[in-house]
DNA sequence: TGCAGTGTTGCTTC
DNA sequence: CGAAGCAACACTGC
């Protein structure tokens, strides 16, 4: 699930506890996670097929820093290895402490004190790094999308996921100008260009609903049927919005965690996303409509998006 | 009980 | 190029 706030939520918290330690070991029950279906590159990544190479990859290399591109989570370690991490849609990384209590489908606990207990949080541990410090780094993935590969550092940029890879739209060089260049000549439907991650990245769903409902535009509006004035609309609410949910954490309408097992807030803040039948907030605001399309509910305010 | 729907992406078809 | 459907998977809510 996580969106651009989701995950930069993480990969801060992470920035602040991982870099310096050593990953002493690793444990995973999903083969498809270092298996030949993981998206592996050739010739870039040595495409492990069995744990042990998984591991013998990064097993005693130290974590030098934790980055997002996109919705991907880059963890460098030292001796040019990177771990490129996309949670897709219940994925989340957690730091704590687990114990293995036994062999069922649960076989996690936490140990300690806290928000981590929460039953949600460790009945879906698919994959843990053991750190030099005792505690533990775990992905937690209810309907296990994720995805996770080993790169070698300085190949990161040979990459699908990060080549085809769209500029930030938090990132202060992102201006209105580049924006409209990334959009020229593009034609389809507005709220699916702003979730292609080629184009802009870090932005789905939930965010690309209250970043349209903020902007007033109609979510199936036409590209090419844009004006100046409705771009740049559109423009400032993908900042405004965005930073909204970076602010307050991320979302957590159902399993979203940070990285110590709390919830964020934006939740609470939802414009349109999952209001279907309430009022708008807008002044005047109708009644927000849903539609299903393309497999993904848009929601949106008849009234003032045009 | 059964089935539509869920934050993502990639593949296939039209 | 773009829209649409589906698959990967497990759970929730109607």
């Amino acid at each position: 699930m996580p969106e651009l706030p989701e995950v930069h939520t993480i990969v801060s918290d992470l920035n602040k506890v991982l870099p310096g330690l050593k990953i002493q070991d690793v444990w995973c029950d999903l083969p498809r996670l270092w298996g030949v279906k993981a998206g592996c590159v050739k010739n870039i990544i040595k495409n492990p097929k069995t744990l042990a190479s998984f591991k013998k990859q990064i097993v005693s290399k130290k974590i030098l820093s934790v980055k997002r591109v996109g919705k991907n989570i880059l963890i460098s370690l030292d001796k040019n290895k990177t771990i490129l991490i996309h949670q897709k849609m219940t994925g989340h990384m957690l730091y704590g402490k687990w114990e293995k209590t036994g062999e069922g489908k649960y076989p996690w606990v936490a140990t300690q004190k806290g928000v981590l207990k929460d039953d949600l949080q460790n009945r879906f541990l698919h994959l843990i790094f053991y750190l030099s410090n005792g505690k533990q780094l775990s992905l937690s993935d209810i309907r296990k999308f994720a995805k996770v590969l080993i790169c070698e550092t300085d190949k990161l940029g040979e990459l699908k996921d990060i080549k085809d890879i769209g500029p930030d739209p938090l990132e202060k060089n992102f201006t209105f100008k580049k924006f409209k260049e990334i959009l020229k000549g593009r034609k389809g439907e507005v709220k699916n260009v702003l979730m292609k991650q080629e184009l802009i990245s870090g932005i789905g769903n939930i965010y690309s609903n209250d970043i349209l409902w903020e902007a007033g535009v109609y979510p199936f509006k036409k590209l090419q049927d844009l004006n100046e004035k409705e771009l740049e609309k559109i423009f400032k609410a993908i900042k405004k919005i965005l930073k909204q949910g970076v602010k307050l954490r991320g979302d957590s309408i159902v399993d979203y965690r940070d990285a110590f097992g709390k919830k964020g807030g934006y939740q609470n803040f939802h414009k349109v996303y999952q209001k279907e039948g309430q009022k708008c907030g807008k002044k005047d605001g109708g009644k927000i409509k849903r539609i299903m399309k393309n497999g993904r509910s848009t929601f949106f305010c008849p009234v003032h998006q045009k």
